[in-house]
DNA sequence: AGCACGCCGACT
DNA sequence: GTCGGCGTGCTC
């Protein structure tokens, strides 16, 4: 081949091409796709880094105008050809440079570390009276040779340490030819493994035997489907991808377990490492690049062959992979939308099974919604767990504030929540305060009767917002002012929502002054470890009650916690957004598993002003198929997904007025040229966070069926805007299916 | 993006 | 006359 195709590491739209260079003879026979390389750049022939995506014999420009390669990076490409092209679907798919979905696959680029170690050297007849007449000898060099004689490499700060000398006689042998230094690479961040004991695989349950199966047969297949497991806490989902894991390690494949950050626990890891040793690796946010970068290493060279870790474990690049398992699957968590490219993991799961023949397996006590919609539709394969291996399910409460309200009780906990929290206290429980707050959004409703101001286009609550003392709705841009009174009753009891756990704590203190609180939100865990060491107080029964934010409603699993509160189930009920019902169903469900695990029967208590809402009578309930029938009849009746697409852009920038004016040309422009109505406008609104870092945010959300046509749409408008408007000082962010507007 | 060219205003 | 402002155009 003639020409190396390359793409450069410069992410930036106008040079997210394809550039051809010529290959030097030197590297005719190294060079490959994904490797990694210096190309000269420009009129000035900057050395930069690019990788390679293909070779070809022809380019369609000018001989002249071909470059050589400077030189290669490795000897070795950093990307695989499979993966390149996942690559190339991630550009497309998430409207992104290609150099940055290639950075995004692989680590980012750090030195590898090695130590050093001194070995004998070679055997030969002079080397054995070199020995010979050193071991003769009382001196520091004998003991040091004594060491070595084992035949292994021992580090120099081994040897350093055990015989307490420095490093002269060690160089006094080298010099002599007795032994010599050779450098070992170190992996860094390795999980030790060694402390935990194997187990045996239990017996299965008749559900579990069966899941197993169905992924057995899909592992068979050319073109596998995606498996579902729908299966209630407890019900023993672990098992099942441990036994899959096997089957896949013993074929000589690999896995690859992806669970939401905040559930890897010490634990889980355990769990998978008590079954396949020191083939199991970790990857979380708390490993720095160094240690990252060799387990991936580790896992391109086939050192090990599972890998278990957050979203971008995905990438984890091994040779085969056999299957891809991910966990608790309706996790917000696997959707990246900050940093781009915007990928979803479950969809480049997907796309590597379509690549690679690998089984992907979704798992959740509560799948989301459009999951669930694709098992019923057939395109997964659904298995069941209904049976419960081991904890009860709590008694689940939902009291109604409006009540509350009428006996003049203006607090923020009911007279049942304060009494349980009492018993509780006297009976030297543990309780557990839930705040599931969740985005920025605050809403308005009123304290009488419950009634919400709701949006009559989008069936989404208004959002409030303060600056300006307004209502909006977050899809249309539909804007009201606060009512004084309730349209629906005529209270002026009007309440703004917004409670923090700040202002829980204070009254827990004014309730309960002897009671030990512990509270874990944002600001209390800034720090590093601060997690944990809250959860381990607990957890050691140092305090009574814990108050706190999402964070606590995953991975906890407290004995003597016999009590949870739900303080606000409103607050996730009125997100502003259309998954507002999903998120409270899966928040609720959640909560209440983890109340009373052990012997002791669990108490859940559900505060809210909308006590007849579904997704809380559902949840309480356990009743998943209940609220998933009621929430796929309103997706196809307002046409949320799974049965359309939306897509959010995003304008941001320092002038308000000029990212308005870009924000609404771009809506004219996409009004001009949406001749058939095929694609339904939705805004232009503020975003939810209307301003960060001085940078004023406007969105507009495109909604249409056909994702293909939808993408063209609006990157058609994108480039017609650019045209006609100055957009330099304007960033545009697009995402679709963005996790949460 | 990043880099240098080029074309206008205020200085030794 | 020159130094330097940042608008413009290109990248195998």
């Amino acid at each position: 081949m003639k020409y190396a195709c390359v793409t450069v590491s410069v992410s930036h739209s106008d040079v997210d091409n394809i550039f051809h260079y010529s290959i030097p003879d030197s590297m005719k026979d190294k060079i490959c796709a994904g490797m990694r390389i210096n190309v000269p750049f420009g009129r000035y022939n900057k050395i930069i880094e690019g990788y390679v995506t293909g070779l070809t014999d022809t380019a369609d420009i000018d001989d002249k105008k071909i470059k050589p390669i400077h030189s290669l990076c490795e000897e070795y490409p950093v990307i695989s050809e499979g993966r390149i092209e996942l690559a190339r679907w991630m550009q497309k798919k998430y409207y992104t440079t290609l150099s940055s979905c290639i950075q995004c696959i692989i680590p980012k680029r750090v030195n590898e570390k090695s130590f050093a170690c001194i070995a004998l050297n070679d055997e030969n007849e002079a080397l054995r009276d070199m020995i010979e007449r050193v071991m003769s000898k009382d001196t520091k060099q004998k003991r040091v040779l004594s060491l070595l004689l084992g035949g292994d490499a021992i580090p120099l700060s081994h040897i350093k340490s055990i015989l307490g000398i420095d490093g002269a006689p060690v160089s006094a042998l080298i010099k002599k030819g007795v032994v010599k230094k050779v450098y070992e690479k170190t992996y860094r961040g390795n999980f030790n493994t060694s402390l935990v004991k194997k187990t045996e695989p239990p017996v299965l349950t008749a559900e579990q035997e069966n899941a197993c199966n169905v992924i057995y047969e899909e592992l068979e297949s050319d073109s596998p489907r995606p498996v579902l497991i729908h299966g209630v806490t407890g019900s023993g989902k672990t098992e099942i991808y441990l036994r899959a894991i096997d089957r896949v390690l013993k074929s000589g494949r690999s896995a690859i377990v992806l669970v939401p950050e905040i559930s890897l626990t010490q634990q889980t890891v355990e769990r998978f490492v008590s079954r396949f040793g020191d083939r199991v690796s970790v990857t979380h946010s708390k490993l720095n690049d160094g240690e990252r970068y060799d387990q991936w290493t580790r896992a391109r060279l086939g050192e090990i062959s599972v890998m278990i870790g957050p979203r971008s474990a995905v990438f984890t690049p091994f040779e085969d992979p056999g299957i891809i398992i991910i966990d608790e699957e309706h996790e917000s968590t696997y959707k990246s939308d900050q940093l781009s490219p915007k990928y979803d993991a479950r969809e480049v799961a997907e796309k590597l099974s379509e690549i690679y023949g690998c089984v992907v397996v979704l798992g959740s006590a509560t799948p989301s919604v459009v999951s669930y919609y694709r098992a019923e539709k057939g395109e997964y394969r659904l298995c069941t767990l209904e049976n419960r291996v081991n904890n009860l399910f709590p008694d689940i409460k939902i009291t109604d504030m409006r009540v509350e309200m009428a006996y003049k009780n203006f607090s923020l906990f009911s007279r049942e929540l304060k009494n349980a929290v009492a018993e509780n206290l006297e009976r030297k429980e543990q309780t557990i305060l839930f705040l599931n707050r969740r985005g920025y959004s605050t809403f308005v409703s009123c304290r009488q009767c419950g009634h919400v101001m709701m949006c009559d286009n989008c069936n989404v609550n208004y959002t409030y917002h303060k600056g300006i003392q307004n209502l909006c709705c977050h899809y249309c841009g539909k804007s009201i002012r606060v009512p004084e009174v309730c349209p629906e009753c005529g209270s002026r009891h009007i309440k703004y929502f917004g409670t923090g756990t700040e202002k829980i704590e204070q009254e827990v203190n004014k309730y309960f002054p002897e009671a030990r609180v512990l509270r874990m939100d944002f600001d209390t865990t800034q720090r590093k470890n601060s997690h944990q060491t809250i959860l381990e107080e607990f957890r050691s029964g140092k305090a009574d009650i814990l108050i706190g934010t999402q964070m606590i409603a995953k991975g906890l699993d407290f004995s003597n916690v016999t009590l949870v509160g739900i303080v606000a189930a409103d607050l996730s009920l009125n997100l502003g957004d259309y998954k507002s019902g999903e998120i409270t169903y899966q928040l609720v469900s959640q909560v209440a598993g983890r109340s009373g695990r052990a012997e002791k029967k669990g108490r859940v208590i559900i505060q809210t002003y909308s006590p007849d809402n579904y997704s809380i009578r559902y949840a309480a309930r356990n009743d998943y198929k209940g609220f998933y029938a009621q929430e796929i009849a309103y997706r196809r009746q307002m046409i949320y997904p799974p049965f359309t697409n939306l897509f959010n852009v995003l304008l941001t920038g320092e002038d308000e007025e000029h990212v308005k004016k870009c924000m609404s040309g771009l809506v004219y422009i996409m009004d001009h040229y949406n001749k058939n109505n095929m694609f339904t406008l939705m805004g232009p609104t503020p975003a939810v966070i209307s301003k960060i870092n001085n940078n004023y945010r406007w969105q507009v959300t495109v909604k249409c069926a056909d994702e293909e046509k939808l993408r063209n749409y609006v990157l058609f408008c994108l480039d017609k805007l650019k045209e006609k408007t100055d957009t330099k000082n304007i960033n545009i962010h697009l995402n679709l299916n963005p996790s949460y507007i």
